[in-house]
DNA sequence: CTATTCCGTTTCGGAGCCGGATCAGTCTAC
DNA sequence: GTAGACTGATCCGGCTCCGAAACGGAATAG
């Protein structure tokens, strides 16, 4: 299997069109990588962690776990153990939502990738 | 050559990630896919043409242009044969920014993709 | 018990982006 | 030449997001 850099770019260039098309729910780049990271990462998933994986603050940490949780593509747990701490957590329309994203990808990867 | 749905996903997850990370400059899906779109189909491109492929309003390619003419990623041009229409170019800053994004996408897909 | 540390959230002023309506400039039909 | 169509840019009020700082609640050290 080869990916050349032309390749490349358009797949990311008809993925990227593909979702600003159907803006339903657009995500920023941000978002987008807190719920990746909390899909395929292992948990536990927390702010403080997650701002440091992703090198942004705390406070757009937690309004995006706001907004996504208001799309229900994410929710929030409390640390049951330690009561300070918030673990988020994966729902069904989250999984939807990547799950859609993934057939996007690899539909349009099958248009370059030979 | 295989594309599995979690891989698509873990491949998105990590450029994703990577440009987040670095985010100089960050730009948002809709000037990325204008950023794309310029540099892969052909020309000409006009502000009204590029409006109608992403669906968005005609203000909205403006400013992304010129947030993006500002960072020299592309730049205007006045259609000489009928001045009304702005062409949008290409620049090398444009060029090297979009092989950088190349080239994350091919390293982090060598990881997945196998 | 008290002081300190750690966590996520909220507040705050500021910056960026949004689309509908409108604008000035250009081209075209007649 | 004049009326109309068409272009991209600008104005406008509104909405979202930003990070630094301050906050309340929870755990920990002494």
């Amino acid at each position: 299997m080869e990916l050349k850099p032309l390749d490349a770019l358009k797949l990311w260039h008809d993925v990227v069109l593909d979702t600003v098309r159907r803006d339903v729910p657009d995500l920023s780049a941000r978002q987008l990588a807190i719920l990746l990271t909390v899909y395929l990462e292992s948990p536990p998933h927390t702010v403080r962690g997650l701002a440091a994986k992703l090198d942004v603050s705390k406070p757009a940490i937690t309004r995006a776990l706001d907004t996504m949780g208001q799309k229900d593509l994410l929710k929030r747990k409390r640390d049951d153990t330690d009561k300070r701490n918030v673990l988020v957590q994966r729902t069904v329309a989250g999984s939807v939502y990547l799950s859609e994203l993934s057939d996007t990808i690899i539909a349009k990867a099958n248009e370059h990738i030979s």
